[in-house]
DNA sequence: CATGTTAACTAACAACTGTTAGTTTCGTTT
DNA sequence: AAACGAAACTAACAGTTGTTAGTTAACATG
């Protein structure tokens, strides 16, 4: 169990916020009260509120490009590598519920990271694209518009930093299998 | 064709706005900018920029109340029912691309009319359960989790205007067919 | 004990915020 | 021609914003 710095802890408690409010929102007036000290004090330890904003969100970025890297490189078949997929967005949206919340609604915010944002979700959508494609030629995904697909898995999957703090002791493998069912296999009897 | 009144204008590019950059980050100079006039000009037909939210978010949520009552009035099967709901979102989207970025992510910024919107979102929420309850009931559906069958979809649905912009020439029966297709039917082969 | 580091503090800044008051311009109606 | 209303303007306000500078207290290291 490692010592969260206190970099952390304001990165910690300033996700919450965002989360909340949104990062525009939220002053550094209202983090430092978080934090019981005066707004300057945060300045001992982080550069900018941008700063802020940046490290809750290429971290997490990041994480997703890991997680979807591995998927591709196994060799799978592709419902497989969608269940994966909604594992890999399960674990770390219920890790970090507070930082999914400005990945999803403040990375218009980030500033010099935007670019480099922007590239690392587009690549993780093609490789979501390529998946689904590869599984309507081999046959095993049916043969309907793969962009209405992706959209209505991926956003299902990126909200869930939304749903899952409504529901108390939730068992996450469980939540994981009931995705992939009603995701893959639809609500139709 | 009604002509569009200045304050509808307003209300309409402010809107833009809010989806670009949320409705904190927009200052009430930036809007003016966009009019082409200046800021204090603007007050000569909006109340306060509270108002300017308010309008935008509330008319479109009583539009999906007032949608969702029609269909559960009417006496058609389930199935039917949430392909109702599905039209009733892609048109609404469609015509309010803009709007729809408000209600979805700048809702919690309203003041006085705050507990108003969240129980028309909670009343339009528990309808939309009852009629998947229904649909397990009569063995329309399939029984699974209908918490996790009603986050799924209705989430999809929710985020239509993030998605709807980036297809041009897109048809909207076509796509409400496709989303009905997906939603219910799953991706599985 | 002396020294250095960490992390808090107070005070202040220049810029920006939503909004009000009072005024001007201009086309339409009396 | 006179009066009116709509819609723009300038100027200003009080409060808030992110951030910097300089200082102080507590504690660990030499």
């Amino acid at each position: 169990m490692k010592q969260e710095s206190r970099k952390e802890e304001i990165v910690r408690v300033a996700a919450k916020l965002f989360k909340e409010k949104g990062y525009s929102a939220v002053t550094m007036r209202d983090l430092a009260k978080a934090m019981g000290i005066k707004a300057a004090s945060l300045y001992n330890h982080i550069k900018s509120k941008q700063d802020i904003l940046k490290t809750i969100i290429i971290s997490l970025a990041e994480e997703f490009t890991e997680g979807m890297q591995q998927i591709q490189a196994s060799n799978e078949n592709c419902i497989d590598k969608l269940n994966k997929i909604i594992e890999l967005h399960v674990k770390i949206s219920s890790q970090n519920i507070y930082g999914m919340a400005s990945l999803n609604n403040d990375w218009m915010h980030l500033e010099e990271k935007l670019d480099y944002y922007q590239k690392l979700r587009s690549d993780y959508e093609n490789d979501f694209r390529s998946i689904l494609n590869a599984g309507i030629a081999s046959g095993e995904i049916v043969n309907v518009k793969p962009d209405v697909m992706m959209f209505s898995i991926l956003t299902t999957l990126r909200s869930l930093y939304i749903w899952i703090p409504k529901k108390e002791d939730i068992n996450l493998n469980d939540l994981s299998n009931t995705l992939s069912q009603i995701l893959i296999n639809g609500i139709n009897k």
